[in-house]
DNA sequence: CCGATTGGTCAAGCTGCTTGACCATGTTCA
DNA sequence: TGAACATGGTCAAGCAGCTTGACCAATCGG
């Protein structure tokens, strides 16, 4: 392979993911919710029965300061409530309110619909297919800005 | 498709080019040249001959005031020169200096390297499919921290 | 040849992250 | 048992990298 090909399968990534991104988050919106890209990551963390901060900062590749910070905004927007941990007096269980499951369907939705246009262009096998391949080459990778 | 794949997609996807990003840049500084990850796609489009402020900055999806920052950081640097363009006295042509071109070398063989890694886990053949299907996709998607 | 457009910079401001300090609770082990 | 250390969380301050807004110089178009 050819040097410089290298980094246009890295630009071409960035691009893709970017693009995918910038999709969803606009599908949200259009759906009624205000947030930021972010949000949807943070949900696919605290769906199914809610998350720590420290859990979540993981997940995020991000300080637990930051993501106390994202917590902070997801709360005062009513997408989610901080409760007191049932096992640990320190922690704080941070979980999705019925606005947050909602906005969580809403951004599912987006996803969904961004990449059937993906569909279109190269076909839902081929899609399923790069969804594998990326799994089994990035398990897990940061879910963080690129640069 | 179920929902929630669409977003683990996205999030593979992220997580992807995260790493790629991440290992690409401490590959080049590994070489010993100081940078973040901006540098390299910044190389990319000057590489050529050059390029202006402005082309710059649609080539990395931000504004030409900074882009106009990052030609800054690159001078203070010695990558770059700014140079007065031939055709155009309001513009400036961005070089890369003798400096810049081993830069962005080093740059090419970290990612070659980076990449490496990920044929030994799916093929080369698979590699070269993914690089394919994703410029297919987003074929000018923004260079750019997804969010 | 004059108004509108384009390339570029300067200045100020903001967002989202970081580092550092700190407290409360939990865990370990002599 | 209790002293030392580890862990979850927050508060505060700072900073990197981007944005918006204002502006100047050069070019284009009628």
């Amino acid at each position: 392979m050819q040097n410089s090909e290298a980094l246009t399968l890295t630009a071409a990534l960035l691009a893709a993911a970017g693009d995918l991104t910038q999709r969803i988050n606009e599908g949200v919106v259009a759906r009624g919710f205000e947030g930021r890209p972010a949000y949807g990551f943070a949900f696919t963390r605290l769906a199914p029965d809610g998350a720590t901060v420290t859990d979540l900062a993981v997940h995020l590749g991000v300080t637990k300061q930051a993501a106390s910070q994202l917590v902070d905004e997801l709360a005062r927007k009513g997408y989610v409530e901080r409760r007191p941990h049932p096992d640990d007096a320190r922690a704080r269980l941070v979980v999705l309110t019925e606005r947050g499951w909602a906005c969580t369907r809403a951004a599912e939705e987006a996803a969904a619909e961004a990449v059937r246009a993906w569909a279109d262009l190269i076909g839902e096998g081929e899609v399923r297919v790069l969804r594998k391949r990326l799994l089994r080459i990035a398990p897990g990778g940061p879910i963080r800005p690129a640069w």
